[in-house]
Order: structure tokens, then sequence, then C-alpha cells
DNA sequence: AACAAGTCCAACCGCATCAGA
DNA sequence: ATCTGATGCGGTTGGACTTGT
């Protein structure tokens, strides 16, 4: 209740529904000036009448550099479905393993293909491809307008070799035989995800390790890409 | 060609948590 | 210790688009 006091101060006056390009560009000149954050006063620098809720939400699921559209890869849903496993809804967090995807992403990706019965059918993933080439497209002439100066967090590449890092959950690379992998631990309508990806050889490997005695509540994990 | 049904995703909403006064 | 505003997160929805009939 109080948390939203601030929000609604002037709820009247803020805009809602889709986002024009005039002000995209707005927001990300106010980022460029005062770095993210501070959203509650974007409006009042930049002239947005959008509240600093709907400003964050912009910026970090559209605007924000470095963030890839299209498609996930297999093993973007490999990791999707194997945190998803260990960790449950907890899409921000699994997002952080995933450079350059939003939570929204993947909690769309997830209701879409497993939060119903059956897989995707070869219709769907044409229309996922064409509506993925649509983003490409569009990214692709925001991304021009952009000065991209940005790091992505928390990822190396290492001799094709992804490291995964997180402040939280102190991931850290290790050797995990491939025996160590339970794939118990996934749901059932991913196990058919799981055969179709196997098959198609993109997918090398992604193991857990959570025999960790030393840090019971933490996990490691390997990835190993094809590139 | 027209309509219905299904799919996808951007955006909104409400709540929880954090941080500073 | 309490209050208040800011921020983050997960769930949900609306509408554009695609596909099937």
């Amino acid at each position: 209740m109080v948390a939203m006091t601030g929000w609604r101060m002037h709820e009247q006056e803020w805009r809602k529904g889709p986002w024009t390009p005039m002000e995209d560009n707005l927001l990300i000149e106010y980022v460029r000036m005062h770095g993210e954050g501070r959203w509650s006063s974007v409006a009042n620098s930049s002239g947005l009448k959008r509240s600093g809720k709907s400003c964050r939400l912009r910026w970090v699921n559209y605007l924000r550099p470095g963030l890839k559209k299209g498609q996930l890869t297999p093993q973007e849903k490999g990791i999707i479905i194997e945190l998803h496993a260990l960790l449950g809804n907890k899409w921000s967090t699994i997002a952080r393993y995933l450079p350059g995807r939003t939570d929204n992403e993947i909690k769309n990706y997830w209701r879409t293909n497993f939060k119903k019965k059956g897989t995707p059918s070869q219709n769907q993933e044409k229309k996922k491809h064409k509506v993925a080439f649509r983003h490409n497209q569009q990214q692709q002439q925001q991304q021009q307008t952009m000065n991209n100066n940005y790091v992505l967090p928390h990822v190396e590449e290492n001799n094709q070799r992804m490291i995964f890092e997180s402040p939280e959950a102190k991931i850290e690379e290790t050797t995990v035989s491939e025996q160590g992998y339970n794939q118990t631990v996934m749901a059932q309508d991913v196990a058919s995800w799981w055969d179709t990806v196997s098959e198609d050889g993109l997918w090398s490997g992604f193991f857990w390790n959570q025999d960790n005695e030393k840090y019971p509540n933490e996990f490691r994990i390997e990835q190993s890409f094809s590139f």
C-alpha cells in the first residue's frame, strides 16, 4: 500500500500503452545523462509523461544496450530449463545467467512453451522465426541510434567456454562429470524438448553439481558451447 | 476471402523489499 | 523503531499478428 504512493501520485497524468520512438529517445537521452536508476525523476528531467516504473521497465526490457532480440538459442533454452528446475519462477535470477535476455523474455518463453501441455509444433517454430526476424530488424534500427558503452556483466568468454558468475550464488567454473547430471529434476514436459535439442547437436552439455558440502545453498555449473 | 483460434510479447498491476529520513 | 518513497519482481493482460478452417 505504502509502496505505491509515489507511483500513484500523478497517476492521472501518466501516459500508458505502447512507447513511441520519441519517448524512447527521451528515455535513452535521460539515461545517457543521468545513468540508470532514479526512475521517479525521469518525468521531471526528461519531459516524459511516463511513471518511473514504466520507464524502468521500458529501459530494462527493451532499450538497455546489449539486449539480445530474436529467438532464444538452444543453449539459452537449456539454461532456462535447468535453472527453472532448480530455482522455480525466479525469472530475474535466471535472467542473470543469460546476458542480454530479460526476465520478461524468459518468463514469456516459459509460459508459452511449458506452462501448457505439449511442445511447440513445427508451425509454431516457423512463427517464432518470423517474429524473431521482425524483432531483429527493429532492434538493429534501434541499436544504430544508441551509443553502446555498456559491458555485459558476469560473463566472460574463455577458450570457447562461457563462465557464469553470480554475485548472489557464487557460481563458478568447475569440472563436473556427465554422470553427475541428474535428469530427473527436469519436468516431464521438458523431457521432449531435451530430446529435440540433444538430437540437433547444438546442445553440448550443461551440468549441475549440487553436492556442495561447503556451501549447501550454492550450486556450480559448467557450460560448454560449440561456437 | 473471411473468420476463429492460437501465439507471442510489450506493458501493466500489485506486492515485497530496500534505503534513507 | 517507524514511516515513506523508490525499486525490483512475478503474475497477468491486451492487442497485433499468424495460422487453420
